[in-house]
DNA sequence: CGATGTATCCATGGATACCATCATCCCAGC
DNA sequence: GCTGGGATGATGGTATCCATGGATACATCG
């Protein structure tokens, strides 16, 4: 939170939506563990607001999952056990195969033509910071075809409750591999228009991270390699 | 809301869930409308609390989907267009699908007494103002077993967006009738066990209910007819 | 030396007062 | 009849104050 810029400037809109988005920043890409404390005026202060947006901010943050309440004790980052990891899951491969379909015969070559794009990044791509965004981006590209901006947003608070531990995941060169040519069969079924190999090559995405996420997570946290360096190679 | 009770007393916890509930229910019921101004100062005034924790309960309900935000004009009773009435649905059949698959094989014999007695309750209930809850209770109860908290709240979520139509829809006795056998069949195919009808049955219930919400939507708003009293029959 | 009680500190959660900004409405003036 | 410009009123945000309860350090007692 120190390095976070206090530039409110320029910002249309609430400025407690200023405030959801430094502090989901901040836990999506890893400088706001799990368990690190949110205090509200020390927020307050590092981004020039003042108390009430914060704690607006700090609410529908929970309402996403990404932070946890206590009584009298304020708000927390959230712990995900390895249960919550493949409830998420579950919630995430109901909703995404049914975006997926509906996405599907909707799909236009911009929009296939954009995925593509996203993807040949996302494969290059070193810096972790950005394989979260540029996962959801992928994803994101196929399912706002649904014209379903509701179930699109609700699939990226999911999506952005996994988020951190994804990072984890994919700091191993074997499954990065994996869910790269995972992608790749999902978008070569969406251009054949072959919708039964689409979904299923989505079910078997989501998955094997759920699996894996799973199996993280129900390590104690000691054993846990949280992936050191920023490079990968 | 002028009839809600200002008694905060006894309530523990955060004085903006209070809030939320009062106009969450308000909202549900009816007596909140869509389109109705949420005054800030209003409601503070009516509950006996503050500004602050008004505009967090604001906030929250803005997460549920059930007011809607415009810049420097505050909140208002969300109102739902037929199109994110079906999307609505189909984020529904995706869960509650999902929920009822992983809840089937874990419902002991509490539970379906438990359902079938709120069946009863709701077969036999001739007043509006609880066909709503009564109808979450049944859904809510077979769910519950799946062990799946979060997922059961953002059905709850979905459920209550759509629960003020539900309750015009359910006032024409054909539909009523149509429903409460429709939940026979769900609960009777959970007692047999046999998944797939279960689900099946649980699609229809469902899908019957949106292409009704959709095509009530779908008539302009001066056609609608309300159903103007409390009682049926 | 360990367990328990106590004083202090601190952050939360909420109330209150105040203010800039923006939307709306009403009305004069053309 | 249309337009422009105050009143008016509500939102959204700041600053300040305070009661409550958790946490910690310390002191006292067994």
């Amino acid at each position: 939170m120190d390095t976070i810029i206090p530039a409110p400037q320029g910002f249309s809109g609430h400025t407690a939506d200023y405030v959801v988005q430094a502090i989901r920043q901040g836990i999506l890409d890893g400088s706001l563990p799990a368990h690190q404390p949110l205090r509200q005026d020390r927020i307050a202060d590092t981004l020039g607001v003042s108390k009430v947006p914060v704690r607006e901010a700090l609410i529908q943050l929970k309402a996403e999952g990404l932070v946890t309440f206590t009584p009298n004790r304020g708000a927390v980052v959230s712990e995900l056990s390895a249960a919550e990891a493949v409830e998420i899951y579950t919630m995430r491969i109901a909703l995404e195969l049914a975006a997926l379909r509906i996405a599907l015969p909707r799909l236009d070559r911009a929009r296939l033509i954009r995925a593509e794009s996203v993807l040949s990044i996302l494969e290059q791509e070193e810096t972790r910071a950005q394989w979260g965004r540029l996962n959801w981006e992928f994803h994101q590209t196929l399912y706002q075809a649904s014209g379903m901006p509701r179930m699109v947003e609700t699939i990226r608070a999911l999506h952005d409750n996994v988020g951190r531990y994804l990072l984890i995941y994919l700091a191993d060169p074997q499954y990065r591999r994996a869910s790269n040519e995972e992608h790749r069969r999902i978008l070569q079924a969406c251009r054949d228009r072959d919708s039964t190999a689409a979904l299923e090559q989505l079910r078997v995405h989501l998955e094997a991270a759920s699996r894996e996420l799973a199996a993280f997570l129900e390590k104690p946290r000691a054993e846990r390699t949280m992936g050191g360096s920023d490079h990968v190679g």
